[in-house]
DNA sequence: AAAACGATTGAACAACTATTCAACTATAAA
DNA sequence: TTTATAGTTGAATAGTTGTTCAATCGTTTT
């Protein structure tokens, strides 16, 4: 739980760049910033989750049509829409015996997009 | 390794809205590009190489100052840095006994940005 | 009220992953 | 050349996580 304090007697090294250490210590962001953001990103870090993400871009899509959609069973897809939901990256509504999912805002479209452009380089 | 594919006999559902799923399906992106993806975000969804990151950003960075940086042995810095290399997240400049590492291009840092834009709403 | 169906849930299992530890490499200093 | 130091690496371990399976809930038909 503990990042970058300072003194952390874990490091064996002897010549320490001190000032560039200290420089860097405070521009780092907030600890549970960095604990946010990488949970943040864990959610994505899915294909599961982000083939979900694509799916019910747009058009709203029930549990069963996505889990036909992926070729996978409704008990794993929803069991990744509880995770999406917790997350708020998902909003639903039911309808009768349905429950019809989509993305909650367009915030992660717009990751989701950025990465796309990166990893096509 | 198989991902909405066509016809796949998994979801026991008996009223499919065929005409939303195959709009769907014609929507998603290619198979592998979702692997590649979801594979991104997993190499950022941990705290330690988001960590990394962010302190490599700017002026580069010895393993020995992250790991103090850190609190973190150099050993488990060092085996996290090896992962961000083979995702050419960073690149790196021996220097004597030392390895600087910095971040590889511009591409990762506005994705963290938006992310936490996203994660404080 | 009973049966059927879409969706959710908890437990169990298998696969994966981050850190530790010890050994090793390479460069620099003595 | 010997010694010391920065960094890397492989194996082992502990913790985490995604899917399956079975049971259950809530809504809608019959």
């Amino acid at each position: 739980m503990r990042l970058y304090e300072k003194n952390a007697p874990l490091c064996e090294c002897e010549e320490l760049h001190a000032d560039i250490i200290e420089k860097k210590r405070e521009a780092m962001p907030d600890e549970n910033t960095l604990y946010d953001l990488s949970d943040f990103f864990k959610i994505l870090g899915d294909s599961t989750r982000v083939s979900i993400l694509f799916a019910i871009d747009g058009e709203p899509m029930c549990v069963c049509d996505i889990a036909n959609l992926l070729g996978m069973t409704k008990s794993a897809v929803s069991h990744q829409l509880k995770i999406l939901r917790q997350s708020d990256l998902v909003t639903y509504r039911k309808s009768g015996k349905n429950v019809f999912y989509t993305l909650a805002d367009d915030h992660v479209r717009d990751i989701i997009e950025k990465a796309l452009e990166h990893i096509k380089e």
